[in-house]
DNA sequence: CCCCGATTCGAACGTTCGTACAAACCGTTG
DNA sequence: CAACGGTTTGTACGAACGTTCGAATCGGGG
């Protein structure tokens, strides 16, 4: 019985890594459960004995990534106190969490809005205590005199580190590692110096007219 | 008939602007033909006047929305020559655009891979353009003994820009001219500044466990 | 051997989808 | 007024979708 469990988990995890790779291949309402019994091998209603709804597939998909990405960084933040070590255990950790599972991520970041009713606020509390999380790191070592906008500069962040599914390929690119790196102390720099250094004439003004609609009316 | 060609003209890019609503809203694959139909109060059958089929749709938005950015672009950057002043243009028009387009922008994005065939390949050629010609802008600045790996920083400035499609929330965030101040600032000083300075320890090794899958073997 | 619960399956249901098609509408031209 | 090309529509088709359900299957304990 308990090895029977064990044979029930292990399925499950295996249906939800095979849908959540054709979730990220094909997008979420485009991939049917047709083509998950087909990568599978389970039958198509063989799969209704593992979650309700294809809702709930996505949501069980988004809530492991979620609940493991969160995990990961709690554990990890709890033994560390230096505000910029603190910095660098964070970005690494998102960083290798999403070249890991570049597939969930995309699905991640993709379909999170594809949840309705509690799947939706339930992974959405997650997502919120997750930023939530990684902003309080972030102001930990911001500077005094920066004239940043502090929303604009945690969603830098993460738009520098979520866009990786978009381009990075760890078989091209840097390790993660370098990856961590580059992305760490390009942030960093530009979040930590003070003003118009380098940047001189940055600031004058250039015309480029609002043209505020790209359809003509 | 020059009439005609107008009212025609106006009725395709309002059944465009409506369409691109819709799809930004409920993602492509998501919504129907009957919600445009809907939406616009042209009938099903009356649509495909306006075009072939539901990727052909998709495909006028996104070459239309790709062509007058990278119009935008070349007419901005053609009148200035300083690297610093070039990247600033580059900088305002991208995000200007995107603030101002959205829900395009959000569905160029989200589908580019949506397109198959000779559809796909158009506005691929056109987005691997304006890649190669922001590239350049960033190249033209670049410092000479950056250790930060070229192709990671074009995409980290894209991510970061890309990105606000995700939280931007025009009523509530800072104006446009800022955002482009403070994205634009945060990229250029961690880009040009030198090595180890605010940053010292920084490399400093931390043990991020890889834990390749989140799904336990 | 038989039974029982857990697991799996084939077949079907009702719905929605993208698209095709022939007929109808409409302002202009001859 | 009749004929015409450009525009619009109602209707229907075949396919694919998510989901259901009762029966078949299986392995282990009596």
């Amino acid at each position: 019985m308990v090895e029977a469990r064990r044979t029930y988990d292990d399925k499950l995890a295996r249906i939800l890594r095979t849908a959540a790779a054709i979730f990220a291949e094909k997008g979420y309402h485009e991939a049917s459960i047709r083509d998950i019994s087909r990568a599978t091998g389970v039958s198509l209603s063989g799969l209704y004995y593992y979650f309700g709804s294809k809702e709930e597939l996505l949501f069980l998909i988004q809530d492991h990534c979620f609940t493991t990405l969160l995990e990961n960084l709690d554990r990890l933040l709890e033994q560390e106190t230096d505000p910029l070590r603190r910095f660098r255990l964070m970005v690494e950790n998102h960083l290798r969490f999403f070249v890991n599972n570049m597939k969930e991520m995309k699905v991640l970041s993709h379909e999170l809005d594809s949840l309705t009713g509690d799947f939706g606020q339930t992974v959405n509390a997650k997502k919120r205590r997750y930023t939530e999380t990684c902003g309080a790191v972030l102001q930990a070592l911001a500077p005094a005199g920066t004239a940043i906008d502090p929303r604009v500069a945690v969603f830098a962040l993460f738009g520098m580190m979520n866009w990786i599914y978009n381009w990075y390929n760890p078989e091209r690119d840097v390790p993660v590692s370098k990856l961590a790196d580059d992305l760490g102390q390009l942030f960093l720099r530009g979040y930590l110096s003070g003003v118009g250094d380098a940047t001189a004439g940055w600031s004058s003004p250039v015309s480029v007219e609002p043209s505020p609609s790209i359809w003509r009316t």
